[in-house]
DNA sequence: CACGTATATACTTTGTGGCGTATATTCACA
DNA sequence: TGTGAATATACGCCACAAAGTATATACGTG
């Protein structure tokens, strides 16, 4: 399992990173909170933890498992580009739609810029 | 096949939504631009399709496939936590090195604000 | 209306990931 | 040092999705 994409293809997994935004927390915290039995826990942590979402450090018997960023930021790069596509496509709209406000000026509420 | 994240995990999908980004294509114009077999082509665009991720038009025998922004648009919207998070994190290294500053001044470069 | 092109679908096979169950490891504490 | 708590790992099983091959459907053109 190689790509930030299929890590999170995974319902479990992103149900934990959800829950470390917050803060960190121990493996059985995570398994109490989501109500999954604790070797599917720690296998996901595994996983997590190999593709770098998450480091953790050891608190006597427990582990405490937080966030790390880059991996997700390589995907909200990957989105970039797309963000491009759609933003373009809200002005394409806009302006249409500001075409038709001089061609028939009626009751249309104010056009407001997006941003 | 539910998820926008399990339709992304899929590296020959991706491919495809990177490439109709620039414009709409045909089926045959993926088919040899990716060089990937055409059922599987069909296959994947009719996965894209039934999640949202590409419309199509009819063009006599040939069928132009476009993107939608919705579904990334959803993907957008999970990451928006995790952006908080790692924003702090700067921040957060950024108060760090500039108490740094006061109490080491030595020859660092000029701090910058970042955003 | 026969033929070629473009695309979609059906069927089978195969690889892989997630889960459950059981067990191993590590640590605190009595 | 033995016992229980917290976590990790090993193994077997099953579901499912991707790919390949073959075939169906739709359309334009001679």
């Amino acid at each position: 399992m190689a790509s930030v994409f299929e890590i999170i293809a995974e319902p479990n997994r992103r149900a934990i990173l959800s829950l470390l935004v917050s803060s960190q927390q121990s493996v059985g915290e995570i398994e109490r909170q989501l109500r999954m039995p604790q070797p599917t826990v720690s296998k996901h942590l595994r996983v997590l933890r190999e593709a770098g979402f998450v480091e953790s450090t050891v608190d006597a018997q427990r582990r405490l498992y937080r966030l790390r960023p880059e991996p997700l930021q390589e995907l909200d790069a990957w989105l970039d580009p797309f963000r491009r596509f759609w933003s373009a496509h809200v002005d394409a709209l806009e302006r249409h739609l500001d075409r038709m406000d001089q061609t028939t000026p009626l009751k249309r509420k104010t056009r407001k810029k997006h941003r």
